[in-house]
DNA sequence: GTGGTTTTCGGTAACGTTCTCGCTACTTTA
DNA sequence: TAAAGTAGCGAGAACGTTACCGAAAACCAC
């Protein structure tokens, strides 16, 4: 099992000079004379050398790696977001290590707890929908591994986060449907425990109130992210005396299953009952009719999350800051009379 | 920059025990006495002890880390096979650094170039459609870092290879078309520099001979992966002088532009004009007429390929195989007439 | 009891790198 | 021309862990 690469010894040895000047050499060159360090960095060249990471972590305690906790990386928002993490990280020397927890809080947990603190420089966390406990993050903090949230933050834990602007979007989409003419307007929710669930639904309660129409709770629906949920939410809104003329789905994969749902139903969707999601995941364009949603920048959330986690890193006490982008009303066919 | 934490020297000074037993003690129990090694574990619990992987790895020469290489994330296929991927290396205790080349040669290149030796013990790899060189990966693999393939492998390095079967599905759907009565079926492949490109194209050409049917080349185009690429694939086959009247697409995404091009000139799918995809993206299921299709088993893939790395890894001298997992026909609206 | 096993433990080197400090030799200054 | 400064280099320790080997202690059989 064990190997031998090239290592900074054998190019000492074989321009007979010391480590520590080739050490020097290969880094930055103070303290080094310019014929040395050329020779040094030819010789390196020549003997393809490849730093140890192990032995350089080692030493800095540091190891070059971001970890990317997140619930899923098989759809659209995360696989994007995750881009853009990646292009930011690698633009920086940084490798990204990816744990997916498929939105279960004990495999969000026991990955929290096997985590060597050694092996990791900080963390980027989209938490999972059922977690009880930040315990692990903090803990992570204060043993001096920054911790960035996105998305799916945990609002009890002091570090920075970044997300779209969840209330505004949901504002402008009830809006939206509102001003096109809807007035019994349903909200397919997501999962109780995550704090966008609770941003998204002030968003639309606080639009229906403002308009004059009234919240209507048994046409609040809370259920999980899939299509599925989305298709069973609007079996149960079928059965009440009173049906919504209006679904504000939290996803745009909770609105796709509703269409589908609606469908069967010959419902006939945007005339009868119109529909709105949340994401702008590219299925959005291509199911017929085609979705109004509320677009979500993913990519630049990926991105944002981890220049602030560099920030965080690099620098000594930067301060925890919440950064919340725009997110845009996309108007197609779902929302037409 | 630098921080302490709990080494086994703390676990060893706290016990009047030696660094070399504890070491012992908390891997595995031989030479050891289980009295010992029980204080040992609970001191290691009660200090909230961590093992420093860059000293293991230092030491082991090992990373407990594995590359995965591919081309995007943010698509159906490559997502689900991360995720199988990422099921099997936790499982082991294996971490997963992510490498995103963007489809592009020279990102391919610099990736593999920047690699350390030393911060991994296994790669998983599908290369870049205009990969033109292979030498890095035999150079790991000569290096003693095994390297699997999955999807698009490079046929030129001898070494473990997953994928599923692009021949036999290629056939199959060109087989179901001309079943369907189609008879003008044009094929609307992949890059030309890919494996899996020609294998599908083969598929086809020879259900297509094998039925008495002759290749007709202008209904052959080569383009890249997108939705636009297959929309404007349509374009071009919609200004020739007969026109086909069915479309073989090399992947779902391709196939759904083709069909909202095909949309846009008022041609009724499946009826006029059949179309067939390959993947079961689920947006395939979305789309309406539902796009018949190819399924290929992505999460297996995942599976399987990182499986056979670790296999690889620790056994000396695993023979590399070709592992080939059956892809199987979905037939849905788009190819009924 | 004596000699020989076996069990259990500790000392020390090693992994590849950086870091700190001190030394030499050359250059500058007065 | 001597003193002071500086550029360039090397020796050795350190990072946290495992691997190897030898020694002490406990056990066993006769």
């Amino acid at each position: 099992m064990r190997r031998h690469y090239i290592t900074i010894k054998d190019i000492a040895r074989e321009l007979a000079i010391s480590v520590s000047t080739v050490s020097r050499a290969l880094r930055d060159a103070y303290d080094v004379n310019p014929k040395t360090r050329e020779k040094v960095l030819a010789k390196a060249v020549e003997l393809n050398y490849k730093p140890n990471f192990n032995a350089i972590g080692l030493v800095q305690s540091q190891s070059h790696h971001i970890g990317v906790l997140m619930p899923a990386i098989t759809n659209y928002y995360f696989s994007t977001v995750f881009t853009g993490i990646e292009q930011v990280a690698n633009a920086n020397g940084y490798n990204l290590i990816v744990f997916i927890t498929n939105d279960s809080a004990e495999r969000e947990q026991a990955i929290l707890q096997d985590l060597s603190l050694s092996s990791l420089d900080g963390l980027l966390v989209s938490v999972s929908s059922q977690a009880d406990s930040y315990a692990h993050f903090e803990e992570l903090i204060r043993n001096g591994i920054p911790v960035v949230f996105f998305d799916r933050v945990a609002d009890a834990v002091l570090t920075s986060k970044v997300m779209q602007d969840d209330y505004h979007g949901a504002y402008e989409a009830t809006q939206h449907l509102i001003d096109q003419g809807y007035r019994r307007i349903a909200h397919l929710a997501g999962p109780d425990g995550l704090t966008f669930t609770h941003k998204r639904r002030k968003g639309y309660e606080d639009a229906l109130t403002n308009s004059g129409l009234s919240v209507q709770f048994d046409w609040i629906i809370h259920s999980g992210f899939s299509q599925e949920c989305g298709f069973e939410d609007v079996a149960r809104l079928w059965e009440l005396a009173e049906k919504p003329d209006a679904l504000f789905a939290v996803n745009d994969r909770k609105a796709i299953g509703a269409m589908l749902a609606l469908k069967e139903r010959k419902v006939q969707i945007g005339k009868e009952v119109g529909v709105i999601g949340f994401t702008n995941d590219p299925m959005s364009q291509i199911i017929s009719p085609t979705l109004t949603t509320v677009a979500e920048p993913a990519f630049e959330i990926g991105k944002i999350s981890c220049e602030l986690l560099l920030k965080h890193m690099t620098r000594k006490n930067v301060e925890a800051q919440e950064v919340i982008l725009p997110a845009r009303l996309i108007v197609r066919e779902s929302t037409r009379r």
